[in-house]
DNA sequence: GCCAACGTTGGC
DNA sequence: GCCAACGTTGGC
Protein backbone atom coordinates (compact mmCIF):
# COMPACT_ATOMS: atom_id res chain seq x y z
CA UNK A 1 0.00 0.00 0.00
CA UNK A 2 1.45 3.20 -0.80
CA UNK A 3 1.13 6.00 1.21
CA UNK A 4 -1.37 9.48 0.12
CA UNK A 5 0.23 12.18 -1.74
CA UNK A 6 -0.13 14.98 0.77
CA UNK A 7 -1.85 17.87 -1.24
CA UNK A 8 0.40 20.44 -2.68
CA UNK A 9 -0.17 23.70 -0.27
CA UNK A 10 0.34 26.81 -1.41
CA UNK A 11 2.05 30.07 0.37
CA UNK A 12 3.29 33.87 0.15
CA UNK A 13 6.53 34.55 1.19
CA UNK A 14 8.26 38.14 1.72
CA UNK A 15 11.67 39.34 0.65
CA UNK A 16 12.78 42.52 0.68
CA UNK A 17 14.72 42.84 -2.70
CA UNK A 18 17.18 45.02 -1.00
CA UNK A 19 18.60 41.14 0.65
CA UNK A 20 17.23 38.88 -2.16
CA UNK A 21 15.29 39.57 -5.19
CA UNK A 22 13.46 37.38 -7.25
CA UNK A 23 16.30 38.41 -10.00
CA UNK A 24 18.77 37.10 -7.65
CA UNK A 25 17.22 34.13 -6.97
CA UNK A 26 16.90 33.59 -10.83
CA UNK A 27 20.84 34.17 -10.72
CA UNK A 28 21.63 31.79 -8.17
CA UNK A 29 22.31 28.30 -9.10
CA UNK A 30 19.37 25.93 -9.87
CA UNK A 31 17.59 29.18 -9.57
CA UNK A 32 17.37 28.05 -5.83
CA UNK A 33 18.01 30.22 -2.39
CA UNK A 34 17.61 29.01 0.98
CA UNK A 35 15.12 31.27 2.69
CA UNK A 36 17.80 33.04 5.21
CA UNK A 37 16.56 35.00 8.01
CA UNK A 38 13.23 34.38 8.94
CA UNK A 39 13.23 35.17 13.11
CA UNK A 40 9.97 34.65 13.99
CA UNK A 41 8.26 31.49 15.25
CA UNK A 42 5.20 31.26 13.52
CA UNK A 43 7.19 31.84 9.87
CA UNK A 44 9.57 29.51 11.41
CA UNK A 45 6.87 26.71 12.23
CA UNK A 46 5.37 26.98 8.83
CA UNK A 47 8.26 26.13 6.91
CA UNK A 48 9.41 23.44 9.81
CA UNK A 49 6.12 21.81 10.34
CA UNK A 50 4.16 22.11 7.60
CA UNK A 51 5.72 23.13 4.46
CA UNK A 52 6.49 19.84 1.48
CA UNK A 53 8.35 19.98 -1.10
CA UNK A 54 6.23 20.96 -4.99
CA UNK A 55 4.52 23.61 -2.70
CA UNK A 56 3.30 26.49 -4.64
CA UNK A 57 5.23 29.87 -3.57
CA UNK A 58 4.23 33.29 -4.52
CA UNK A 59 7.43 35.31 -4.62
CA UNK A 60 6.76 38.47 -2.79
CA UNK A 61 8.70 41.68 -2.51
CA UNK A 62 8.35 43.83 0.58
CA UNK A 63 9.88 47.34 2.14
CA UNK A 64 10.63 48.49 -1.20
CA UNK A 65 8.68 51.30 -3.64
CA UNK A 66 6.69 48.68 -5.11
CA UNK A 67 5.64 45.81 -2.87
CA UNK A 68 3.53 42.96 -4.79
CA UNK A 69 4.19 39.66 -6.20
CA UNK A 70 6.39 39.28 -8.85
CA UNK A 71 7.59 35.35 -9.23
CA UNK A 72 6.17 32.05 -9.29
CA UNK A 73 8.08 29.23 -7.01
CA UNK A 74 8.27 26.33 -5.36
CA UNK A 75 9.25 24.83 -2.62
CA UNK A 76 12.70 22.80 -2.98
CA UNK A 77 13.78 20.91 -0.14
CA UNK A 78 13.13 19.30 3.25
CA UNK A 79 13.96 21.94 6.66
CA UNK A 80 17.04 22.39 7.86
CA UNK A 81 18.87 24.60 10.27
CA UNK A 82 19.37 27.78 8.84
CA UNK A 83 23.21 28.21 8.98
CA UNK A 84 23.37 32.07 9.44
CA UNK A 85 21.67 31.60 12.97
CA UNK A 86 25.49 30.02 13.80
CA UNK A 87 27.59 32.81 11.76
CA UNK A 88 28.79 35.63 14.00
CA UNK A 89 29.45 37.62 11.03
CA UNK A 90 26.11 37.43 10.08
CA UNK A 91 22.96 40.17 10.93
CA UNK A 92 20.91 36.73 11.74
CA UNK A 93 23.36 35.35 13.70
CA UNK A 94 21.51 33.95 17.02
CA UNK A 95 24.27 33.37 20.20
CA UNK A 96 21.89 31.74 22.20
CA UNK A 97 21.04 28.67 19.57
CA UNK A 98 22.99 25.59 19.72
CA UNK A 99 24.30 23.50 16.59
CA UNK A 100 22.57 20.39 18.29
CA UNK A 101 19.21 21.90 19.22
CA UNK A 102 18.79 24.92 16.11
CA UNK A 103 16.09 27.08 16.84
CA UNK A 104 15.92 28.64 13.17
CA UNK A 105 14.46 26.31 10.50
CA UNK A 106 14.26 27.23 6.97
CA UNK A 107 13.45 25.78 3.10
CA UNK A 108 15.10 25.99 0.30
CA UNK A 109 12.94 27.86 -2.35
CA UNK A 110 13.23 27.37 -6.51
CA UNK A 111 12.12 30.40 -8.65
CA UNK A 112 10.15 28.65 -11.23
CA UNK A 113 9.36 32.36 -13.25
CA UNK A 114 9.38 35.73 -12.98
CA UNK A 115 6.27 37.39 -13.75
CA UNK A 116 4.90 40.73 -13.83
CA UNK A 117 4.26 42.67 -10.54
CA UNK A 118 1.02 42.32 -9.35
CA UNK A 119 1.38 45.04 -6.91
CA UNK A 120 0.02 45.43 -3.16
CA UNK A 121 -2.42 48.00 -4.82
CA UNK A 122 -4.00 45.67 -7.40
CA UNK A 123 -3.77 42.85 -5.03
CA UNK A 124 -5.65 44.98 -2.08
CA UNK A 125 -8.27 46.20 -5.09
CA UNK A 126 -9.27 42.64 -5.88
CA UNK A 127 -12.65 41.77 -3.94
CA UNK A 128 -11.45 37.76 -5.07
CA UNK A 129 -8.58 38.33 -2.50
CA UNK A 130 -10.35 40.40 0.61
CA UNK A 131 -9.18 37.72 2.95
CA UNK A 132 -5.90 36.74 1.53
CA UNK A 133 -3.41 36.13 4.76
CA UNK A 134 -0.91 38.83 3.94
CA UNK A 135 -3.21 41.85 3.36
CA UNK A 136 -4.75 41.66 6.86
CA UNK A 137 -4.42 45.03 8.34
CA UNK A 138 -1.22 45.30 9.96
CA UNK A 139 0.48 41.65 9.09
CA UNK A 140 3.48 41.11 9.61
CA UNK A 141 4.51 37.51 9.50
CA UNK A 142 6.84 36.66 6.33
CA UNK A 143 5.55 33.68 5.27
CA UNK A 144 1.41 33.53 4.86
CA UNK A 145 -0.40 30.39 3.49
CA UNK A 146 -2.34 31.11 0.45
CA UNK A 147 -5.94 29.45 -0.14
CA UNK A 148 -6.09 27.07 -2.91
CA UNK A 149 -8.63 29.15 -4.52
CA UNK A 150 -6.83 32.48 -4.17
CA UNK A 151 -3.44 30.74 -5.36
CA UNK A 152 -5.60 29.72 -8.73
CA UNK A 153 -6.88 33.28 -8.99
CA UNK A 154 -3.43 35.20 -8.46
CA UNK A 155 -1.82 32.70 -11.50
CA UNK A 156 -4.32 33.88 -13.55
CA UNK A 157 -4.23 37.66 -12.57
CA UNK A 158 -0.48 37.46 -13.13
CA UNK A 159 -0.62 36.39 -16.68
CA UNK A 160 -3.24 39.30 -17.01
CA UNK A 161 -1.72 42.96 -18.33
CA UNK A 162 -2.05 45.36 -14.97
CA UNK A 163 -5.92 46.81 -14.58
C1' DG B 1 11.10 59.31 8.51
C1' DC B 2 6.73 58.20 10.64
C1' DC B 3 3.96 55.32 13.11
C1' DA B 4 0.16 51.67 13.39
C1' DA B 5 -0.16 47.29 14.40
C1' DC B 6 1.69 43.56 15.48
C1' DG B 7 4.67 39.23 17.44
C1' DT B 8 7.55 38.32 21.18
C1' DT B 9 9.41 38.76 25.73
C1' DG B 10 9.57 38.76 30.47
C1' DG B 11 7.84 40.09 35.03
C1' DC B 12 4.68 38.58 38.05
C1' DG C 1 -0.73 31.89 32.13
C1' DC C 2 -1.59 36.74 31.74
C1' DC C 3 -0.62 40.90 29.71
C1' DA C 4 2.10 45.38 29.45
C1' DA C 5 6.06 46.95 27.34
C1' DC C 6 9.20 46.51 23.84
C1' DG C 7 11.19 46.20 19.32
C1' DT C 8 10.21 45.32 14.57
C1' DT C 9 7.78 45.21 10.22
C1' DG C 10 6.41 47.41 6.36
C1' DG C 11 3.38 50.58 3.87
C1' DC C 12 3.02 55.21 3.14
Amino acid sequence: MTAAKPAQQFWLMKSEPDEVSVDDALAAPKSTVPWTGVRGYQARNFMRDQMRVGDGVLFYHSSCAEPGIVGIAEVASAPYPDPTQFDRKSPYYDAASKQEEPRWTLVDVKVLRKTRNLTLPELRADPELADLAVLRRGNRLSITPVDPKHWRHILKRLDQPAA
